[in-house]
RNA sequence: CGGGACGUAGCUCAGCCUGGUUAGAGUGCCUGCUUUGGGAGCAGGAAGCCGCGAGUUCGAAUCUCGCCGUCCCGACCA
């Protein structure tokens, strides 16, 4: 097909917005592919909207091809289905209600409507299913942010497997996880698989797919040999050696005026910061104190917390620390603290600084199993610095945009909703489950931060909105027709520009819109009949017959 | 929700501190002429609830208060 763009509508902007930070953003908004009505809300103009149908294709072919079905769900969904999942008081649901009073949410993933369809399976003959749709999802966000990176109402694609055992879902999990794969590898985006929290969606296993890009919400952390890829809230790292000064037989009270941070600590002292820890009362929703420890250079990260804690904690209030402690916010320490802590890793070895209990005070010489007993867990935040838990290899830190995230369900779900199957042995048994998202603004957004360069976008073919812009320059409309016609026929969606547009601003639109392959048809083509053929990514140009266009367009 | 910034033409911004004719520029848009292989030139033109509401004042884009909106950092987060 031919668009024509003196009839489309194709607001291309010479500036990007000012509140724009991230490139793709900028790019997005400029090129005319998004336009923002509110914060985190976002249409896409026709051309954003082409793209974003590439996209859903994509994944809707590789979906099939695992044997996954594909339905269409509506959005409004009764509370009483979340009511019963124990997820109606999440704060990102949006709610309403009917002109009758009848309450609903506006949900911002499926699990609830797919398991209420899931009912109908009733036998372990109908089983294994995957099911998927893409469907608007609604998440009342505290803070929407760069442009598509992160809004609060957009399109996702999610397939929920349902299985007879941990076997099947096994199975389904895989398939999906090949199938994304595929996708973002045809997609061309470069992103890695990571283990990831499964966060509020319950279950056991999931992976998350991390986009490394200039702008995003997540920190990626590799290493450079490849053996160790995870998002920074669940990365485990090396963190570098300590200097310990002088071990000595027992702790030994130094006073410390003055001293609030471990930096100051260590100065004051003479030490090295990573010789000092640093002591995190938190308190637990039964109302106990625990002691979180880390190295004085160290990070609390909470989610390793929550993990370890096997539940969400918050920071001990003042009042619950005297209590606790028996002493003032400020030179908290392990020794003598009654109640349980929870040291990280990096304390195991060694004779560390720590708080005495008493404002001003500090102990030196401390020793986890000598002078206090403490579990151990992984709760530090990797850092620049660390190393690679397999090879020892400097880590690095990117962030990154999650573009797709699958997770094991279990029967987090099918039991809430009596979502029961017959099994071959005659026991009824809850469905197991696997849910798979895929965001394709996500994908776009992720395609612009790595694919661009100074003027503009430059997409891959998979999803650029048009395969080839052909330029008619002045003089040249009829041919400049005549050469999308031979594109078109052969197959290929064509953009003419036949806007009455000096060149110039046609070359800048045509880089800043991005498509794969520009030919420009003018003076010289009404010379000797041939075009010049440009690849958007490598600036490569070559002259060709209009007749052997779709030949020398071939990706 | 905490911290910070911003709201003036489609877009980017000046004017505000120190109140005063009819609110400006660039770009974009419209008309005409000239031009036409990387955002050209000339001439003419349309376009603004100066975010909203109160207040101060003879007089408010400008000062004060309140609200709303948007962005950034953090908290939060499939």
């Amino acid at each position: 097909m031919i668009a024509r763009a003196s009839t489309l509508h194709l607001p291309t902007l010479r500036d990007a917005p000012a509140d724009a930070e991230a490139v793709s953003h900028k790019l997005l908004v400029r090129a005319g592919y998004i336009r923002q009505v509110s914060a985190g809300l976002w249409s896409f103009t026709p051309l954003g909207w082409r793209v974003h149908r590439k996209v859903e294709n994509v994944i809707r072919e590789e979906l099939d091809a695992i044997g996954a079905q594909e339905w269409f769900a509506p959005v409004l969904t009764p509370l009483e289905l979340w009511e019963a999942t124990g997820r109606a008081g999440i704060p990102e649901i949006f709610h309403t209600q009917d002109r009758a009073g009848r309450p609903f949410v506006l949900p911002m993933t499926h699990e609830e409507t797919f398991t209420f369809h899931a009912r109908e399976l009733q036998s372990y003959r109908q089983l294994p299913q995957s099911w998927y749709h893409f469907q608007t999802k609604d998440r009342d966000e505290p803070r929407p942010r760069g442009g598509l990176i992160r809004v609060r109402e957009f399109i996702m694609k999610d397939s929920y497997s349902f299985d007879r055992d941990e076997d099947g879902l096994e199975k389904s999990f895989r398939a999906h996880e090949a199938a994304y794969h595929r996708i973002f590898k045809r997609c061309g985006i470069a992103y890695h698989a990571v283990q990831a929290e499964s966060g509020m969606m319950g279950g056991s296993e999931s992976v998350d797919y991390l986009a490394p890009s200039g702008s995003g919400e997540n920190t990626l952390v590799t290493c450079p040999t490849g053996d160790f890829a995870a998002d920074l809230e669940v990365a485990r790292a090396v963190p570098r050696p300590a200097t310990f000064p002088d071990a000595i037989d027992a702790p030994q009270l130094v006073e410390t005026p003055n001293v609030t941070t471990c930096e100051d600590l260590a100065g004051f002292l003479g030490i090295d910061v990573a010789a000092t820890s640093k002591a995190l009362p938190m308190t637990l929703p039964d109302g106990t104190v625990v002691l979180a420890l880390v190295r004085g250079d160290d990070r609390l990260e909470e989610a390793k917390l929550a993990a370890a804690l096997q539940g969400e904690s918050r920071p001990s209030t003042e009042d619950e620390i005297r209590a606790a402690f028996g002493a003032e916010p400020g030179s908290l320490g392990p020794v003598g603290f009654a109640g349980p802590i929870l040291a990280d890793e990096a304390l195991r070895d060694g004779q560390f600084v720590a708080g005495a209990n008493t404002t001003g005070w500090h102990l030196t010489g401390v020793e986890q199993g000598r002078d206090f007993q403490a579990t151990f867990a992984d709760i530090r935040v990797p850092k620049d610095g660390d190393t690679c838990i397999n090879c020892g290899g400097p880590l690095t830190f990117d962030t990154a945009i999650e573009i797709g995230h699958i997770f094991k369900l279990g029967t987090r779900y099918s039991v809430p909703l009596d979502a029961l199957f017959l099994d071959e042995d005659g026991q009824q048994k809850p469905l197991v489950m696997g849910s798979y998202g895929i965001g394709p603004g996500r994908v776009m957004a992720a395609a612009v931060e790595q694919m661009n360069d100074d003027n503009g976008i430059v997409w891959p073919r998979a999803l650029a909105p048009y395969d080839v812009h052909v330029l008619a320059l002045p003089g040249a409309e009829e041919l400049a027709l005549e050469a999308a016609t031979v594109l078109s026929d052969a197959g290929y969606d064509v953009l003419l520009d036949d806007r009455e547009k000096r060149p110039g601003e046609k070359f800048a639109d045509a880089d800043l819109i991005g498509l794969p392959v520009r030919i420009t048809v003018g003076k010289k083509t009404l010379e000797d009949g041939n075009v010049d053929v440009r690849d958007r990514a490598t600036g490569a140009e070559s002259r060709v017959a209009i007749a052997a266009l779709p030949g020398a367009v071939k990706g």
